[in-house]
RNA sequence: GCCACCCUAGCUCAGAUGGUAGAGCAGCCGAUUCGUAAUCGGCAGGUCGAGGGUUCGAAUCCCUUGGGUGGCUCCA
């Protein structure tokens, strides 16, 4: 290594000297890196940066192409300031504030008097294009803190003077492509000419730097990716995911409607609550396994006992109120205060835990409007809640419990990935810091010696204790949280409750609230995307519809029926004067796992031809052979049949 | 709650610039009696989410309101 010259190498292990403030793009060429033209940046150790950065010490050099996760952060990114650029040339009023990149693209929030409409995206994509076709160089360089405040001051971005105030450094970067500059700390693709396959998707408000008192601004989405096939096959994923639309298949399957009446408050139909009865049944099962206690409280209670639990001074804006007798009521959002009373009905030994009590109550919660979705966010719901009480050292053992119910269950539902979060305590809370310190503690103890990898997620506990999400990906790589578990000393404590320990003293127990399906209405909602409405046999509203061929068959068919049904089957004939193929077609899109077709030559042969969902025909068999090869999978909480 | 958009028959959707509603599917009736994803014909169905306004005239323009969608904030 000379004075003015710096070592530079490959991952690989290739070397080259090249001079001191050698550009990295020269660099790689140097190092005989051939694909420099497809790169869009450069690492140099963990950091990306531009491949016009000038290189003042040794370093190691990885081109970053497209495809690369980095490499595709760089695309978007560039590809918000490409849509920053389009606006402010399109209206030049418009003040830019942020644009980053997010899981599924980029989005930049605007400052207009004005809102952006349909038609304006369109018009700003097309500049966007345009801007990318004129291959225009993209270009950073660092400046004072004062200098830039005084820039952007002068340009009028009061937004972007406000975030350089907040920077602590002395300097900061600012790319400029053609007349458009920007603060940024990048990297950048060198030119515009490298964003190929971007599309606007949607324009929405949001709040400036994210807080509710602030002021609204306009934030445009977008996507891009390294190649138009790419950017294709998002777009269709998009249409797949509104193919499979809960609120969509509820409809066309029949199982749930909604009505103004009632906002946010799903009603199921028949089908819908054989779907959801079923999911409760199998819940039901596990907790017999497990030791659970099933129990069945009020949905009124006196307004007293939510200001005793700490409901009232922590969810108040969230309940329903009224009034009975002069009393003041409200209806219940969650169980935990009916099962404390339920738990201080009488003296507890130690002998008596852990008392485990299930409750599927109806909970109402006020959501503000604008929140609600479909099943997803809804105002009335039931979840598979229940409430461990249980003595201090027991917590270690029943977590675990939990977690394999929880576990056992998302493989049973295909839900084999899984993002576990440790929840910590929030900014609203109740008890004290010593006591939170402990439950913290002992449900991070609790995942780490089962080995089970998870994030902590700073202030998102509940608000009387700390707690262990879970959350799943679906078929469509969505992330939903489902079950939870959450410390509670603080219940306790309220309602005073006790148990009597093997030396006979009074000892405070723990409460562990916990849900493994969350809100059955939302599991529902997320299963039947999942699945895209093809629910396993067991699951399933009808199971198996008897299609006759002509109307010679109806006897027989009902027969079948009647069999079926008194096997324990949800079985239904189709005896329409329609042809084979429309009846068929229909049980199809309907979602109907087996089909049987009776026509001639089973009645005369006393067998049945069945036909799979999506599978097609089955070669016949006898009615007893039959519900035989279909019994198992057709039990509650049967494995397999969901992808 | 905030921002934007949407609401026409049970469903999916047509109905530039204001002249008072239309299709397909579903439904009903009839014919057809058929072998693994749509048989043919006919009939009926809407105070265009609701209320108010502008206008000779409003599904269409304006205001209010309800519901929904996508986001933001929230999700104890």
């Amino acid at each position: 290594m000379t004075d003015d010259g710096i070592r530079v190498a490959l991952p690989s292990g290739a070397e080259a000297f090249v001079a001191r403030g050698t550009t990295a793009a020269d660099a790689l060429r140097a190092l005989g890196e051939r694909r420099v033209g497809e790169a869009i940046a450069v690492k140099v150790g963990d950091h990306v940066l531009d491949l016009s950065r000038g290189l003042v010490a040794d370093a190691t050099l990885a081109p970053v192409f497209p495809d690369s996760p980095e490499g595709l952060d760089v695309l978007r990114h560039s590809s918000a300031h490409l849509l920053a650029h389009a606006v402010k040339r399109l209206f030049p009023n418009t003040q830019v504030t942020i644009g980053p990149v997010i899981e599924s693209g980029f989005y930049y929030d605007f400052k207009r008097a004005q809102p952006f409409t349909p038609e304006d995206l369109e018009r700003i994509e097309a500049t966007m294009r345009e801007l990318a076709s004129e291959n225009i160089p993209v270009s950073r360089r660092e400046m004072r803190r004062a200098e830039a405040i005084a820039l952007f001051r002068e340009m009028g971005e009061h937004y972007k003077v406000e975030i350089i105030e907040g920077i602590p450094e002395d300097h900061v970067s600012l790319y400029t492509q053609g007349d458009f500059t920007d603060l940024c700390r990048g990297p950048h693709v060198p030119s515009t000419g490298r964003l190929r396959a971007f599309k606007l998707t949607s324009v929405a408000g949001a709040y400036w730097r994210g807080d509710e008192r602030n002021e609204m601004l306009q934030r445009i989405y977008g996507t891009a990716f390294p190649t138009p096939k790419q950017l294709k096959e998002h777009l269709a994923l998009l249409e797949e995911a509104k193919r499979r639309d809960h609120r969509r298949l509820g409809r066309e399957l029949d199982l749930f409607s909604f009505h103004p009446e009632a906002p946010a408050s799903p009603f199921f139909h028949p089908k819908g609550a054989i779907v959801y009865n079923t999911l409760v049944a199998y819940i039901r099962d596990l907790y017999r396994e497990f030791g659970y206690d099933e129990v069945l409280t009020p949905q009124i209670l006196d307004v007293e006992l939510w200001k005793r639990s700490g409901h009232y001074e922590n969810y108040r804006e969230n309940m329903y109120f009224t009034e009975a007798d002069e009393r003041q009521m409200a209806v219940k959002p969650m169980n935990c205060p009916s099962h404390c009373l339920l738990y201080a009905d009488g003296k507890r030994s130690y002998r008596d835990l852990p008392l485990r009590l299930a409750d599927f109550g109806r909970l109402h919660r006020y959501e503000r409007s604008g929140v609600t979705a479909g099943l997803t966010r809804v105002r009335s719901f039931s979840q598979d809640d229940a409430h461990i009480f249980c003595a201090p050292e027991q917590i270690d053992a029943e977590v675990t419990s939990v977690v394999e119910m929880i576990f056992r269950t998302y493989d049973l539902f295909g839900f084999s990935e899984r993002r576990i979060y440790l929840g910590t305590r929030p900014e609203r809370s109740i008890g004290d810091a010593a006591t939170w310190e402990r439950a913290e503690r002992t449900l991070r103890e609790v995942l780490k010696r089962r080995g089970i990898a998870f994030e902590v997620h700073p202030g998102e506990g509940a608000f009387y204790g700390p707690k262990i999400d879970f959350c799943i990906l679906d078929a469509m790589r969505r992330e939903w949280q489902l079950g939870t578990v959450q410390l509670d000393f603080s219940l306790p404590e309220r309602f005073d409750l006790h148990f009597i320990n093997r030396e006979g003293k009074e000892e405070r127990p723990v409460m562990i609230h916990r849900a493994l399906l969350g809100s059955i209405e939302r599991f529902m909602a997320i299963l039947l995307e999942h699945c895209a409405g093809d629910f396993p046999l067991w699951l399933a509203p009808v199971q198996v519809r008897l299609i006759t061929v002509t109307d010679q068959q109806q006897a027989y068919a009902q027969q079948v029926v009647a069999t079926l049904r008194a096997s324990g089957l949800r079985a239904e004939a189709d005896l329409r004067n329609e042809k084979l193929g429309y009846k068929i077609r229909e049980a199809e899109l309907q979602k109907v796992p087996i089909v049987l077709v009776i026509g001639e030559k089973e009645v005369a042969a006393q067998t049945v031809a069945p036909r799979r969902r999506g599978a097609g025909a089955l070669p016949a068999s006898d009615l007893p052979s039959f519900i035989a090869s279909i019994a198992t999978e057709a039990r509650p909480g049967a494995p397999g049949g969901v992808p």
